[in-house]
RNA sequence: GGGGUCUUAGCUCAGCUGGGAGAGCAUCUGCCUUACAAGCAGAGGGUCAUAGGUUCGAACCCUAUAGGUCCCACCA
């Protein structure tokens, strides 16, 4: 062995080498070759304003965990990286760096700010990948893409393009979400919905007298949360069936203020049993009322500006803001004897979700992705299980999406993103969409073009990234070799705004989905559950747990205890017993090296180097026990992944490493590899041989998970091998099925574990050694303790091991262990406490009565007889038997001692 | 209003197609046993929210109830 592990774990030692090592010999590099099978995954393009989060650290643990899985499994596995240009979250962060100048977006100009922009884009945007890398992210760098590259822009415009010819994007009146603050239109996924304390205006409008006048006597009642509308109201709608109303057919009432005559409608949106029942209708400022506009033709009066303010609509309030003029319209209703009370009231309001303002509904002329015919194909790839969601109960959010799905509104008034590719004549307004400025107007014929101004919501672009990063619309040898991918990874949050627009686009782009299955993991939250926010201030860095615990050991903190699709909290504790899980196989891989190297120097050669076939006979059931656990450890793992349960995966590697490789396997062959006999040299080497095979194989188990730990021990191990990240993944053998030995060693460490137990019983001394004798009138079970003598003696503090046929020669006073098929003794030299003795063995027969009456309750069951299932029937029998015949032993060892 | 999901040991959570309740942390007892005190050995601790039902058999499937939580819708 050329090197040595140092003494004690240190992650910082190892992390930042090892990965500029894999990066140096392109182990994450994936290149088209067609004999190799591909396994792909996309990157959810982090921001370019972003800074690693826990959901990133979680969302690309996983992914990488698959893709070391399968890369190792022989797959020509690719990881698509790439970073998302985040129209609005950068700018706004980008105006907010502006405004500390005390400049304005304006100031700039378009190419200035877009200057700025990219000047943000190169500061920032790497930032982000070196912290991936830092988590041990195998992305193929070299891949990296950016979602305003020249190959994106490229595919946005086709799919614009496309889309419009067909007549799936259209541009229309519509109401919209507006946001005052950042001063664009927003698309309804964006908005979100808060429960806020306001209140219930309750107002009256004069009916229309005959004589056109407002009456002074008639009045018509309704609440409204938002008064300031009622400037660009222009109907009052009541309930077709509801008779209170029924005189109001026809008639107008007075708007006050505007000082109007507008009409009562009615119409079937009129809830008869909320309120009065009466309900003003303002079309431009209210989603619900805009329809009702629409149904009655009623005018739509926008009385605002794009910042909020009431514009020359709203009469004497134009310029004020509108909460201002909200305070100013209640005081003048009720100087005119209109306001009947005010109620408090909580209510939900929509907010935009990158700022917080509340958002305003307007009519706008906007770009919008007709969605019916779209989502078609997306709805029947999740209904026909061509995509399958994990964990399924995803579906029903998908389906709930889709059902109710609405136009997509595209368009951003923003400078930072995809410019819309539609040029209108200066002359006569014609729209044309072309992937270039036009040079002649299709209908007069003029050649001045002007750019439509807005830009495409971020998600546009988001929506192509499967195929756009492949090279799309370009038709790339990668696309065709990697697409479809296959493996999407995501939080469940961005189910609506990314996962079907992916779907829908690969379907309509490609004609094949995009990946086919989708693995949903839920939101990293504090220690007290709560999401992880900079206003709370109680996010956790990632980096800072890296460098104070290790990659490794945060990776596995986020993959365990928790199931797909599920929030988890994250606990300090709990990284640190995977920190602590880290420094389990670093000493125990230490321990076995060192034992190699001392055996090296006694004979001089490396007899454990030998093959499995050369060593097989040497092998002793110990040897053949922990061989086969792994064998099964083999089989369960990679099923588990390949149906992605990581966590149970990575838990059943956990388990057999500490509980069964460590605490038993290892202290079971120390007296081998202690042993000063010569003879005992080809024992030794199989104890070696298994200590290093098992190891490797248990560490390739684990690399996808711990990669920088098990590659440092991997090639400290075995110094000719280049990497554990690209050596070939574990595979069951049958030749590694040892059914007996298992049984064998199982139960000495039942044995084991009763020894233990009564000594700890009985207070004595980890250090006091004491003689134990195995009686058992089963000669198989006398040759499973002769021959494993030696380590059990070790195990169970035992100075000697006899092992007999019968009693003879033992104390009667001896304390007994009951165990399947034998009896265990320990004669103490002083005199036991036999009320004590019989106390402990009353109590194992009232536990092996109870188990006793359970099995035969079973078996006396003649249902359960006639329908459970034969291995089900035989496994009770088996134990029948076995406790009918412990129960014997103690039985025997009472009358015995009475 | 519609839907999801959760309720399992003191805490945080696993428990994959129904077949004798698990882990980590915490607690208690004993150990510095030459890989590891970031450790070893042992122990205590659970009517699996409640009430019904299906089944030979339910933490797991069905129904209802209570509480928590999230998403969607947005009744002015």
């Amino acid at each position: 062995m050329s090197k040595e592990l140092a003494k004690t774990y240190d992650p910082k030692d190892i992390e930042d080498r090892l990965y500029e090592k894999w990066m140096e010999k392109k182990y994450f590099h994936a290149k088209v070759d067609k004999t190799k099978k591909p396994f792909t995954i996309v990157i959810p393009p982090p921001n370019i304003t972003g800074q690693l989060h826990m959901g990133h650290a979680l969302d690309n643990t996983m992914q990488d965990i698959l893709i070391r899985f399968k890369r190792m499994q022989g797959y020509n596995a690719l990881w698509q990286p790439g970073t998302d240009h985040a129209s609005i979250a950068t700018e706004v962060r980008i105006i907010e760096k502006l405004k500390e100048e005390g400049v304005r977006k304006e100031d700039l100009g378009r190419e200035g700010f877009l200057k700025r922009a990219w000047e943000w884009k190169e500061e920032y945007g790497g930032r982000i990948i070196g912290q991936l890398k830092k988590m041990g992210s195998s992305c193929d760098w070299d891949r990296e893409r950016f979602t305003m590259d020249e190959g994106c822009n490229k595919a946005v415009t086709e799919v614009f393009c496309k889309m419009h010819e067909k007549g799936w994007i259209y541009k229309g009146s519509r109401i919209i979400n507006w946001c005052p603050v950042c001063n664009t239109s927003i698309s309804d996924a964006e908005v979100e919905y808060e429960e806020q304390a306001g209140h219930f205006w309750h107002i009256k409008y004069p009916l229309v007298d005959e004589n056109g006048k407002p009456s002074q006597t008639e009045f018509l009642e309704f609440a409204t949360t938002r008064p300031e509308t009622m400037l660009g109201d222009t109907a009052v709608a009541v309930n077709p069936k509801d008779e209170r109303y029924t005189y109001l057919k026809g008639r107008e009432v007075w708007l006050p203020i505007v000082n109007k005559a507008i009409p009562v409608v009615e119409d079937e949106y009129v809830d008869m049993e909320f309120g009065t029942g009466v309900v003003k209708i303002t079309p431009a400022h209210d989603p619900n009322d805009f329809e009702v506009g629409k149904r009655h033709n009623l005018p739509e009066v926008n009385i605002m500006n794009d910042d909020a303010t009431i514009n020359a609509n709203g009469g004497k309030y134009e310029g004020l803001d509108r909460y201002e003029t909200r305070k100013r319209i209640v005081e003048e209703l009720e100087q005119e004897g209109l306001l009947v009370k005010i109620e408090d009231y909580s209510h939900n309001v929509g907010t935009h979700d990158r700022c917080g303002t509340t958002i305003e509904p307007m009519i706008k002329k906007q770009w919008f992705v007709k969605m019916e015919e779209l989502i078609k194909p997306a709805v029947e790839a999740v209904k026909n299980g061509e995509i399958k969601l994990i964990p399924e109960r995803m579906d029903k959010t998908y389906f709930n999406w889709t059902d109710n799905i609405r136009d997509w509104c595209i368009s951003r008034q923003l400078w930072w993103g995809h410019r819309i590719p539609a040029y209108y004549c200066d002359k006569c307004g014609e729209i044309v969409v072309a992937g270039k400025m036009p040079q002649v107007c299709p209908k007069c014929g003029d050649t001045h073009f002007t750019q439509d101004e807005d830009t495409l919501d971020t998600w546009f672009s988001s929506a192509l990234w499967p195929f756009s990063t492949l090279g799309w619309p370009e038709k790339t040898e990668e696309l065709e070799y990697f697409y479809p991918t296959d493996v999407l990874v995501t939080g469940y949050d961005i189910i609506f705004f990314w996962v079907i627009r992916m779907i829908f686009s690969g379907y309509e782009q490609m004609q094949e989905k995009p990946f086919h299955t989708v693995l949903f993991h839920g939101l990293v939250r504090d220690s007290k559950g709560r999401k992880m926010s900079k206003s709370l201030g109680n996010g956790i860095d990632p980096l800072e747990i890296i460098s104070q615990y290790g990659a490794d050991a945060l990776r596995l903190t986020l993959i365990t205890g928790n199931a797909p699709g599920n929030d988890m909290r994250f606990y300090y504790e709990r990284v640190e017993a995977s920190r602590n899980f880290a420094n389990k196989v670093w000493n125990a891989s230490r321990f076995i090296m060192m034992n190699m190297e001392q055996a090296k120097e006694k004979t001089g050669a490396c007899g454990w180097e030998a093959s499995y076939d050369k060593i097989k006979e040497a092998l002793e059931p110990a040897d053949q026990w922990i061989i086969s656990k792994l064998n099964t450890l083999i089989m369960d793992v990679t099923e588990n992944m390949e149906h992605f349960e990581l966590g149970i995966a990575v838990q059943k590697v956990y388990d057999f490493i500490w509980d069964e490789f460590c605490d038993w396997y290892i202290e079971m062959v120390k007296p081998r590899l202690y042993s000063k006999e010569e003879t005992d040299d080809q024992c030794k080497n199989a104890a070696l041989w298994t200590l290093k095979n098992v190891l490797i194989q248990a560490l390739k188990l684990l690399h996808p998970y711990m990669p920088f730990i098990t590659e440092e021990i991997f090639c400290t191990l075995q110094s000719e091998e280049e990497s554990i990240m690209v050596s070939a993944w574990p595979v069951h053998r049958e030749e590694w099925e040892f059914a007996r030995e298992e049984e064998a060693i199982e139960l000495m460490k039942e044995a084991v574990r009763g020894i233990r137990n009564v000594r700890t019983q009985m207070n004595v001394a980890p250090s006091r050694k004491a003689a134990v004798f195995v009686v058992s009138d089963k000669e198989e079970v006398r040759k499973v303790f002769a021959e494993g003598k030696l380590f059990f003696a070790s195990l169970a503090g035992a100075s000697e091991v006899t092992v007999q046929a019968d009693r003879s020669g033992i104390a009667d006073d001896a304390v007994s262990v009951v165990i399947p098929n034998a009896v265990l003794y320990i004669p103490f030299a002083e005199l036991v406490d036999i009320a004590q003795e019989i106390e402990r063995l009353e109590k194992e027969k009232k536990r092996l009565e109870s188990e006793l009456s359970r099995v035969n309750g079973m078996l006396h069951n003649e249902s359960f007889m006639s329908k459970a299932p034969e291995a089900k029937v035989a496994q009770e029998r088996a134990k029948l038997e076995k406790y009918t015949q412990m129960m014997e032993q103690v039985k025997i060892r009472l009358e015995q001692l009475q």
